[in-house]
DNA sequence: ATTTTTTAATCAATCGTTTGATTGAAAATC
DNA sequence: GATTTTCAATCAAACGATTGATTAAAAAAT
């Protein structure tokens, strides 16, 4: 297989146990690895091949070269984000659309958690949080991969529960601002981790630290709720 | 000069008018862009010369090589950081201890209105933005660098404007983790503008679309601040 | 036996750096 | 004041090393 598979398709892939998907499991844990830390253009194929413990050629035949292996980096991350955030996207948009405000707050509230735990804790996040900061914002068509496969069906659903929960319109367009910045809130707290250790003197983020995390961001999107609840009627 | 100046002597030396200044002038402008748009590694030392209008020996005659640039880069960050941020860093500690809440918050407002102006609409704070992200943060002691000559003084500072404006102790983990929220809104929303002007259809960030992004943050911000103030005795 | 996969060797291209020559304007000498 | 010396600065050219890609043969799997 040369060209790029779907993230479903990726997924049938990558459960096989032929010995091509443990190289292009290997191959593509590997350059996620490597593209996070050093960069796409900082990471040599030399590298990515001898972490996986393959040859520098494996890239060639099973991803079509150096570009065709970042591709199914991103279609891997799109995966992966999927399957986290399942319990959002698995829901049709026809199901969340008349929940009540308290329920609305309630799968708000429980779909931070789940991307706090898995921002802070998840061992993989690490890499792909490196890996989407250095490359996504680069190419146009790699960012427009990810719009669509990921953020706009995530988007749209949370969208909606903001919706239910604060009386504003879907369309809204504070409503979709209000939305960049909670996420803003609890991915920079991820990814300047560097500064939050150094600031809070902290070691890592173990239990009690993502408590704190979590209580304060708890609070904060509790209050921005609220604020976009002002003045809208709700049932 | 070979070594690394501080953003002070940094300050100086860019002001002269020698002819060696214009050359680190121009070098730095144009690594700056390279290196946020294509990152350290993916920036060739050709690319910056020939932008820079620079022979590619002179990167090694003034800074030493490559990597001497970047540390430039890094310095000359931190004094354009510095001069924005001037209003709230200018003021000693002693200044800002003793305000009322309401003037606190209201200094805190001015500056988050300045920063939002700076990161969304100055051409340069892409570059910086860029550059600060995909390079600066997984070296250890640049980070280092940075958090000492910017983000501590300056955090320290936002820390007790916030201390005064809700009644919390300086002191307070959630207190600097609610900082670190606050930044992360309005960082968030301009890294992640491909992602915004996709989402809210917008063409570019004009007076139109920052005046609706100040609208959002300065009422998720007030929002966050009234919500610490819970259960605190105001004077 | 046929296909799939891995391997080592090699390719041209590009990388950051270095070199020695050259410039032009101060500094020093006469 | 004229000449010489000095020195920071720039330049084109070339360096060795490393890059991603390619090849053909060996090995493994089916």
């Amino acid at each position: 297989m040369t060209n790029s598979p779907t993230p479903n398709e990726l997924r049938e892939v990558l459960a096989s146990d032929t010995p091509s998907a443990k190289t292009k499991r290997d191959l593509i844990e590997s350059a996620l690895y490597h593209f996070g830390r050093e960069g796409y253009a900082g990471t040599s194929t030399r590298s990515i091949a001898q972490t996986a413990k393959a040859n520098i050629a494996s890239i060639a035949y099973h991803f079509d070269g150096k570009a065709g292996l970042k591709r199914a980096c991103i279609n891997f991350i799109a995966m992966s984000i999927g399957d986290v955030m399942s319990v959002v996207l698995n829901r049709k948009l026809s199901d969340i659309e008349h929940l009540s405000p308290e329920e609305a707050r309630t799968k708000i509230l429980e779909m931070i958690d789940r991307m706090i735990t898995f921002t802070q804790t998840n061992k993989r996040a690490e890499l792909v949080i490196g890996f989407m900061l250095k490359e996504v914002l680069h190419s146009p068509e790699e960012v427009d991969t990810l719009y669509h496969l990921i953020f706009e069906p995530l988007m749209d659903r949370v969208t909606v529960l903001f919706s239910r929960a604060t009386g504003q319109h879907v369309a809204s367009d504070e409503l979709k601002l209000a939305i960049f910045a909670m996420i803003g809130q609890l991915l920079y707290i991820r990814l300047a981790r560097p500064l939050v250790l150094k600031r809070m003197g902290w070691q890592a983020v173990g239990p009690d630290e993502l408590a704190q995390i979590k209580s304060i961001l708890h609070r904060s999107i509790n209050a921005l709720l609220d604020e976009l609840s002002k003045g809208s009627n709700h049932a």
